[in-house]
RNA sequence: GCGCCCGUAGCUCAGUUGGAUAGAGCAUCGGAUUCCUAAUCCGGGGGCCACAGGUUCGAAUCCUGUCGGGCGCACCA
């Protein structure tokens, strides 16, 4: 698809072509490495639209000076009729200006490719599976899990956007003590739905009222006959039963902020199916499992420390502290021997294996990618496995701090946010800074001063060029690019804001960092309400003239393309394009 | 005590994986609406990129150490 080739890859490949020919001419050695030649568009924009380090990397190889190696770089590009101007500055770089002409063309292709403007196919042939939220099916969504659940989902679009074929993956924790304690709250609202006095929830059980309802449909389907009996009866029936009703409220839940996956995986299906024993056999065979006893963590007094045999996977041949236990001393499975299966079986279906985590489980990163890795070398499929860890959000409420935890039942649900500031504002606002920097969530100061919200400062840019649209038709005029001789240097510096999208698509799908998009949009809706006020200090500038039809038509396609690339970046990031504000 | 993450304007944060004179928003000061949405725009002031070394043509970015904040540290998930 070289017709659509994006602007900035177009230039860079044209450099490429010019040490070809420099190669050729024997200016430089043949086959000399390129990897650190860059083409890029300078921060400083006197700088002009493009600028190359290349003379600078490469001076050493070609045995002269940055500046003369440039002389002759820019000998062949000055050629080159898309490129106005090809200047040496600095210690060695080339900056280059662009004609119009290949302005016009990038804006071009934006309207051919429309919503297809930005994909990539860096990523085609790759199956990633992207597991995320993965929250315990113990209770609704609280702000706790929001923000990998937003990083999560946007990566996936990200990286399906960037050519990967994406698996969106819910690893469901259906079988641990936590779901037992589940069952055993259930069944107390069990038994206050049938009339019994249940007084207050005891220490340890989930006190949540959302539990209530879960309790009167078990009333209302097993009526009376587990209220006496042993909890051998009936844990597995409650357990089931709730972590079925959870898992409806969590994707419902998930579905109020726009998420959705494609595969939940049970660990209770993993552990029924043998996966975690067939792990162990693989592991001890290769002496990567032993059992042994672990020594007591120092810095740390426990009071209730015993010394167990237990078996280990030996973590510490790959930096861990202490080798980590797979079973427990009843022989079920701890959560990281499940856990190490569980990647297993997605590394099955996948190229490549991406976990959203919260940073409270930084601590067992190195225990798990050690096992991932060994597993998968060792069975001759290595595999790349990337953590993501996010921060911890401190919500506040009035300056207060807010509770989070599940247990005390006193938490800010996802529900709760979306219904007060909307999904926009939240997906935006956890998308607008780094993931792995600590964020605050000012619960009040985000509805108060809503209006400050950079999520409307961009919607309000889609917004304005919708409107701009309709007050051009009310007048008789319609985008076209039949005559964009008009268009002037004004309309080029926002082709050119415009025309970094790919890059910016390539540059964060790379380094899955789904917050650059939001940035970028945040630049290039700046970049529209600079050009659209122009026309308050000067009315020749306003886009909509009914003086000069020619010049309006071209400047409303120019506003047309711009929206377009602010849709497709908001989509990439779940947010609404509102054509009103 | 150990491991991981972070430290950039008064505040909240970006910084194109090592590039040129470090940027936005809020706050502050000063301007722009008989005119396409002023939920916007233009301009001023504000910096030892926590600190100290090192790597190289070049460091906020990479390495080492120190200080400060967060998270975690047996068979909990």
């Amino acid at each position: 698809m070289s017709d659509t080739k994006t602007l900035y890859a177009a230039f860079a490949a044209k450099i490429d072509a010019v040490l070809s020919a420099l190669e050729a001419e024997a200016v430089l050695p043949p086959d000399c490495p390129r990897q650190n030649v860059s083409v890029e568009p300078p921060r400083d924009p006197s700088h002009g639209d493009l600028a190359t380090n290349a003379a600078m990397v490469l001076a050493k190889q070609a045995k002269t000076n940055p500046r003369a190696l440039a002389e002759k770089i820019v000998e062949h590009l000055t050629r080159d009729p898309l490129i106005e101007s090809a200047e040496i500055a600095g210690p060695g770089f080339i900056n280059l200006r662009l004609a119009d002409t290949a302005w016009l063309e990038e804006l071009a292709a934006i309207a051919k490719l429309g919503a297809e403007y930005g994909r990539s196919t860096i990523g085609a042939g790759k199956r990633v599976n992207v597991e995320y939220v993965s929250a315990n099916p113990t209770g609704p969504m609280h702000m706790g899990h929001c923000r990998g659940a937003v990083v999560g989902d946007a990566l996936a679009s990200l990286l399906e956007y960037a050519g990967h074929d994406v698996i969106r993956e819910y690893y469901v924790n259906d079988a641990g003590g936590q779901v037992d304690v589940l069952a055993r709250s259930a069944f107390l609202r069990y038994k206050e739905a049938l009339g019994h006095d249940i007084g207050a929830i005891p220490e340890g059980l989930y006190p949540g009222d959302y539990l209530k309802p879960v309790g009167e449909a078990l009333a209302k389907e097993l009526g009376d006959r587990f209220v006496d009996e042993p909890e051998d009866e009936w844990l597995p029936i409650f357990r089931a039963q709730a972590v079925t009703a959870m898992m409806e409220q969590i994707r419902a839940d998930l579905a109020l902020l726009g998420i959705k996956h494609n595969v939940f995986s049970s660990e209770a299906a993993l552990q029924m199916a043998g996966k975690p024993e067939q792990a162990e056999k693989w592991l001890r065979e290769h002496d990567l499992v032993y059992d042994g006893v672990l020594e007591q963590p120092k810095g740390k007094v426990l009071d209730d420390w015993e010394p167990v045999e237990l078996p280990l996977f030996r973590s510490t041949r790959f930096g861990d502290d202490q080798d980590r236990p797979i079973r427990k001393s009843d022989g079920k499975w701890t959560y990281f021997g499940a856990d190490l299966a569980y990647h297993m079986q997605k590394a099955e279906g996948a190229d490549e294996l991406i976990d959203i985590w919260g940073a409270d489980h930084a601590g067992t990163v190195k225990r798990i990618k050690a096992a991932v890795a060994a597993l998968s070398e060792g069975q001759g499929k290595p595999i790349p496995f990337d953590v993501k860890l996010v921060q911890m959000v401190q919500l506040l409420r009035n300056g207060e701090p807010a509770k989070m935890s599940k247990r005390s039942g006193n938490f800010v649900t996802i529900a709760d946010m979306v219904e007060e500031v909307g999904k926009d504002v939240v997906r935006f606002t956890m998308l607008t800074r780094k993931p792995d920097a600590q964020m605050d969530f000012d619960f009040a100061k985000v509805v108060e001063t809503s209006k400050d919200n950079p999520v409307f400062y961009v919607q309000y840019a889609h917004a304005r060029i919708c409107s701009t649209l309709r007050k051009g038709a009310a007048e008789g005029l319609e985008p076209s690019d039949a005559d964009l001789s008009g268009l002037g240097a004004d309309e080029m510096a926002l082709i050119a804001q415009a025309a970094q999208f790919p890059r910016e698509v390539e540059a964060a799908a790379k380094a899955r960092e789904p917050h650059r998009i939001a940035f970028y949009l945040y630049d290039l809706a700046s970049a529209f309400h600079s050009y659209y006020n122009l026309g308050n200090d000067d009315a020749q500038k306003r886009i909509i003239l009914a003086q000069d039809p020619a010049l309006s038509a071209a400047r409303l396609f120019l506003s047309v393309q711009i929206g377009q690339v602010l849709r497709n970046g908001l989509a990439l990031l779940g947010v609404d394009a509102v054509e009103e504000l």
